[in-house]
DNA sequence: TTGTACGCGTTATCAA
DNA sequence: TTGATAACGCGTACAA
């Protein structure tokens, strides 16, 4: 498509027989100017058509007010929400977000990377591929001064701003949940140990098995990427275990909730044979029958976090320690889980 | 944060002692460029970390290789599917993808617009807003010469290219569904009639009753937000009817689901009762028991659809009318309807 | 094959 | 309060 001639402020200077500095100046409505001048600046410039240019205003003022968003998926529950806060608050500071997901592969996480840089976002939010265990990529960012918020799956050691949830808390306290509730022999369902938060959900697991007295035992830990195929794998997996387990913690809803209609197909019943804790609170989780008790993930404000910070950090004067922001999460008790026979004590 | 200065390609000139033209066409690939200078310009581009500014480049020559997506909602299955086959074919073709949600607000439809005009996207991709009555916020990319796909959301009348599913046919087929299992009282879940895509499927329906003698009745057909808590508000009105529908045919999972569960809980059998139809194939459909019949909606190709769509249309010399591109549906039978009494005829 | 000079649309600097 | 001029980083017509 061919280009168009579109209105810059030097037609509308031209039109008004001022300089184009003048019509910068109304425009941004800087303060030595005159009000008629400004008046009838504006007045041109609505008649005119005139939408200023951003890219152009970018490139002489270095910034871009673009904030780059890269996730490993856009369509699962928990990202997608995520990217729904970040917008929220993004475009209300005057942000655009540009989105790249990296399909959890590490190769494209890296590409993904350098485009953002070509494309001189102001900011960089990142969750980072399951894959990924080298961080050099992101060099690009630090070295060039680019702020950047680590979300969710943040990398280990990486003195960057970060936001999460207390996965190991989080975890701690669904595994003992499930101890409170009667469960003895508990299965965990985990993902890439190479993502930090995966490791957390999974040490909070052992911790708390080990406090109440349960040896952790690494045959009832099921590790993969947390699909729900994978879901119908552990299940049949399980029931070739010689006991069958009590409970399970799932690091997401996803593959729990399949596991649990295989299970249920091979006729053990939820949660009395078996009970389930997921993690996330999609959609799903209160569909599934029984319904899953689970963690729930603030997404939203996850995203409207990432997206204060990251704000914060573009329009610093100075840098400052990173700081690392963690939400609250909270267990959603529904019916896939036993009543409590201890109470659980007060944080 | 302060901007730090940046490798360009005056850098690399000065460091070669060429000019920022040779260094530019170096780069570029250009065919009249020495095979020595170029080797030396691009080892000198590496070794000194030079990235282009696409920025930069797109001041000049006139296109930033971004497609805005204007869309009502990031958050649903549907849509971050379909925003996910957009970024898969954008990305591929060297596009970057920024993303604006409505809120399904006709305020912040236009808003968006023109902030993408600001940003000068080389192309837009729309679905619109529940709310959106008025097209005039398009003419700012139609009088401009920016590409325009509409996706899914389509106006009526629009002259624009068209990425959709043919609602009306979808919605006749999963109504005629419904029929040849034994429905004859039949109930619709529709949502804002100014959104023609529910404009059709409720036609659809309709047709699909009259073709088959059952009378159309305006008190059946139920219309909304779709949301999850108007299907429980939907099967309470259900419950008031004289005489209980035996079929639902839902223009989206989500209300259908809720629906479904309410009425279970007021001891209703589906599909032995009520049957339903839903529309989507959202994950839910497949978690809910009975799993949910629906029609599938290819929301990923949808988006690579109109991804490819408007690449075509930038690339374009010359403008060519408006193309519709319908793609194909399919009814997903699970557990909510009945085995068929008579079967549906081919097509 | 290479270089000079200018333009893309805006803002910052300095002078008037 | 206003204006002339340069600069942001790159691409390109034209000249060499």
């Amino acid at each position: 498509m061919e280009k168009k001639k579109r209105v810059t402020i030097y037609d509308i200077a031209k039109h008004l027989g001022v300089s184009g500095t003048t019509v910068s100046r109304a425009l941004s409505d800087h303060h030595s100017i005159g009000d008629k001048t400004k008046k009838a600046v504006l007045q041109a410039a609505k008649e005119m058509g005139y939408i200023p240019n951003t890219i152009a205003a970018g490139l002489r003022k270095k910034q871009t007010n673009t904030i780059g968003v890269l996730i490993p998926w856009i369509n699962r529950p928990f990202i997608s929400s995520m990217i729904s806060g970040i917008e929220e608050v993004a475009n209300d500071a005057g942000y655009n977000v540009i989105i790249s997901q990296s399909c959890d592969s590490y190769k494209k996480e890296v590409a993904n990377a350098e485009t953002f840089f070509s494309n001189r976002v102001d900011g960089v939010i990142a969750s980072m591929a399951m894959e990924t265990e080298d961080f050099s990529h992101f060099n690009l960012f630090i070295d060039n001064d680019i702020a950047l918020v680590f979300a969710d799956r943040v990398g280990k050691n990486l003195p960057q701003d970060k936001v999460m949830i207390d996965n190991f808390a989080a975890a701690f306290e669904a595994t003992e949940y499930l101890i409170h509730s009667g469960c003895r022999k508990i299965v965990h369902f985990t993902g890439a140990p190479n993502r930090e938060i995966y490791k957390l959900r999974r040490a909070g697991y052992q911790d708390a098995l080990e406090k109440n007295g349960i040896p952790y035992d690494e045959k009832l830990v099921f590790s993969g990427l947390l699909s729900g195929e994978e879901g119908v794998r552990n299940a049949k997996a399980i029931l070739e275990l010689k006991e069958l387990p009590d409970g399970i913690f799932s690091a997401n809803d996803t593959v729990a909730v399949h596991a649990m209609i295989e299970l249920k197909k091979a006729g053990l019943k939820i949660p009395d044979d078996i009970s389930f804790i997921g993690f996330n609170d999609d959609p799903i989780a209160s569909i599934v029958e029984p319904q899953l008790t689970t963690v729930s993930h603030p997404a939203l404000e996850i995203g409207r976090s990432s997206a204060r910070q990251i704000i914060k950090r573009i329009n610093a004067k100075h840098s400052s320690p990173p700081e690392n922001i963690v939400l609250p999460t909270q267990i959603i008790v529904r019916e896939s889980t036993r009543k409590l026979v201890k109470s659980v004590p007060p944080k």
